[in-house]
DNA sequence: TTGACAAAGTGTAAAAATGACACTAAATAC
DNA sequence: GTATTTAGTGTCATTTTTACACTTTGTCAA
């Protein structure tokens, strides 16, 4: 089967840059390219849309395929169109940033059959085409949602401790922060919900249990609110 | 001559949000569509993306050819991907906006052959395509980089007042802003030379000219300095 | 059982940034 | 020379941000 145009066209692309959060370190999803070009080097999880799949339905799909998610928080990150990025021929590609609870979707990912893996976002291997570039930017733009919109708890379990919460922003933003002024100013929010339970690990006095209220979010922001940390 | 693949390939186009500040009101540059679907309609500059060129100089050709624009600023906003966005095919398509010196550019895109016209940005005429929707985002995200990064003065003439700085500001973002307040506040960042000329314009004190000092925002931004109005 | 340990949790005061506010200065036109 | 119009300037109250140290509550081991 093939498929004729009367002008040529540029082939177009969707790469996933899924980041978790691992202890907290920052991690991203990388997959071993098991063909020429880059055969053996780590590459971003992508492909090519169909025909008949918005942009980011390609990259849930293809997040599935080659990594086993599904679910994930998604976000268009930036459209890569240099001429050469691929070494084959021109393709165009549409980057996406996924943010995923680690302890939820972990173990497929890892026991996949095809290698994937997740490294430190920091500190990756060497990467195929352009994807250290689409993972710096990635890492640029996760960094400044962190700030100015409340998408840090996917990142988290759904019920999350303030020290976890805090550690998260401090790995993320690279700095630390106070404790007390971190809690008043999250608390203060008021889009965290205490719950009844609490959450024990290790020799010391357990933690409070909280969750992310995004329909209070959703409300606040209507109202004008504006979230900033 | 044609052109056949493997696959089938959805068709990448580019389209630019040109904006502009006329007297104090923000404008965006519309095409008037000369053939279907939507003849008549006014429209988006833009086109399809050529095999040899990234999608930043795609636009720009555009620009170029549609409006007789070069060198004017270009950012890239949001990739369109909806399955049905075109009514003949399946085309994705990268918007980029651009902002202008309307002063230096309003003659040749207002006499141009093509009928291309400046039209108000808040209160555009039907639009072809998905163009409202984009045009909203370009909106949106001007005022988000208005605020975060000092790429108003791209819509200015190189010598501006404080004045005209302070009605772009309040016409962007649809606010009031305070004389004094906003003039401490611009001065303090320490990114605008005061020219040895000033501007007269009517029967009142002339106004001193300044001009945005780009290698300056550069060493600060270098330095951890964070533009914020 | 009790004492050592470890992380959770809590308030205040100084400093900085923001926001509100009204008059004088300099030019033109009549 | 006087009326008109926009340019240009400083202070104080309020709010926001930052710096900082001790008590609480659980586990574990002696």
């Amino acid at each position: 089967m093939s498929y004729t145009y009367e002008y040529p066209r540029v082939a177009l692309t969707v790469d996933g840059v899924v980041f978790g959060l691992d202890g907290g370190e920052l991690k991203v999803l990388l997959i071993e390219r098991g063909i020429a070009p880059f055969k053996g080097q780590w590459a971003l999880p992508g492909g090519f849309v169909h025909e008949n799949e918005t942009l980011e339905a390609a990259v849930a799909r293809e997040l599935e395929e080659e990594a086993g998610l599904h679910g994930v928080f998604l976000e268009q990150l930036y459209t890569f169109g240099a001429v050469r990025r691929d070494p084959r021929e021109r393709i165009v590609s549409v980057a996406y940033y996924a943010l995923v609870n680690l302890a939820d979707h972990t173990t497929r990912a890892a026991t996949d059959a095809a290698d994937a893996r997740w490294f430190p976002a920091a500190r990756p291997p060497g990467l195929a085409f352009d994807h250290a570039e689409i993972l710096t930017m990635a890492l640029q733009r996760l960094r400044g949602k962190l700030r100015y919109e409340p998408v840090g708890f996917e990142l988290l379990p759904e019920k999350f401790t303030l020290t976890q919460l805090q550690q998260l922003y401090e790995s993320v933003l690279g700095v630390p922060l106070d404790k007390r002024n971190f809690r008043k100013k999250v608390l203060g929010f008021d889009l965290l919900i205490p719950l009844e339970e609490t959450f024990r690990d290790g020799p010391h006095r357990p933690a409070q249990l909280f969750r992310f209220d995004p329909a209070r979010y959703e409300q606040l922001k209507q109202e004008g609110f504006h979230f900033e940390l």
